[in-house]
DNA sequence: TTTGCGTTTGACAATTTTGTTAAACAAAGC
DNA sequence: GCTTTGTTTAACAAAATTGTCAAACGCAAA
């Protein structure tokens, strides 16, 4: 064995994460990801076979890892409130790790219809079947205005998510470096929660 | 000249919009722009003299088209509310009919940041510092809850943006067909405008 | 030291994709 | 009819990209 050993192949997959989901280089091609890792291109076939069947590793790892975080976070016994101030705070965070995992996923499934299947069909019906019952009974307490579970949860992944998406146009826009736009998205946390319950996070929600 | 004439190159154009836009095919060859349009592959490159080329052609007349409209409402004379409500029913049309523009200039301005200066630099901050002094005004005035011009328009773009953008995945999640999706796209317009003012939107505002 | 085994490499083949070009074509004007 | 002009086509060349493979390598056990 060599000294690297199976270091190599948590190796590749980390840079090709960071070049497809932090970068946002759809099309990165094997041998930029061979590059970024600095090891040879045919180690990424001994490893992964092809470059979609690596695709396909590489983005059913990362949805579980997101999924296992929002799961915890949302069958948690916390007030709905305070679930939803995670979930924000969670997503936000998440999203700075992997800016344009969502873009990716919007992307193959556009190429791949049947991937949109495998990927997420399950998932994403659960969470707001999850919040529903509780979601419902915040809105007949007079806590919520009306709205149907499917446009919360969209909502949410909306206000989440399209600053991390628009990342690079954002930052152009608005002149801002990587500092800036950091502190930008800390903020955003807040108004978001404010956007959605119209009124702001208590203090007593840590966040981070 | 042939019969078709000047019309091959709207032709190919429009198609090729279609391919990019509407289906989210971002990585479309020339050859299958060629095929969507029914011509030889060459006259491509005979009207657009590159790929590339035809990209940055394309991504220029949509969004200016897309600025034009939004630009108009804005600036209007009509009432603050009245302005928003139009301006979420023209940015939900228009992304009725190019779903994947925003997710297109994503993936181009990442992999070429130089782009991302070209094109929408100048807009977006004119687009937020045009709204600024009514927007302040509204919250003086108690009307609005108080935020930054900057969050505002994140909120308005987000909250319409990412619906679109996620066509393929909301459909497969919440099983809807495309008529159900445009259904579920025209609820949202007064979805979108609640939860940005907390309140529901009059009646007397007509949206189509 | 030598053998064995998993890892790594460079070279190769096949395919895809872009861009060029010369020739064919069609219509309008002479 | 013939020429001119702009359009369209098929064929070609070049580059990029993916995937395969045999050989080289390095470490550990015999």
């Amino acid at each position: 064995m060599s000294v690297d050993a199976a270091q190599t192949e948590d190796l590749i997959k980390e840079k090709a994460k960071l070049l497809f989901f932090q970068k946002g280089f759809l099309n990165a091609t094997t041998q930029e990801i061979a590059d970024e890792a600095g090891v040879n291109r045919a180690l990424i076939h001994y490893y992964f076979r092809s470059r979609e069947h690596m695709l396909d590793l590489l983005l059913q790892e990362t949805i579980q890892e997101k999924r296992i975080r929002v799961r915890a976070i949302l069958s948690s016994s916390a007030p709905f409130h305070v679930k939803i101030a995670n979930y924000i705070n969670a997503l936000v965070d998440l999203g700075l790790k992997y800016p344009y995992l969502e873009n990716f996923i919007i992307h193959e499934t556009a190429r791949n219809p049947e991937r949109a299947k495998e990927l997420c069909s399950r998932d994403r019906v659960k969470t707001s079947d999850l919040l529903r019952p509780e979601l419902e009974q915040e809105i007949a307490a007079g806590r919520l205005a009306p709205i149907s579970a499917e446009h919360f949860m969209i909502n949410l992944s909306a206000l989440t998510n399209y600053p991390l998406l628009a990342k690079g146009i954002l930052q152009t826009i608005h002149g801002m470096s990587d500092t800036a736009y950091r502190k930008f998205l800390a903020e955003r946390k807040r108004i978001i929660y404010r956007t959605i319950f119209g009124q702001d996070m208590p203090d007593d929600i840590s966040l981070e």
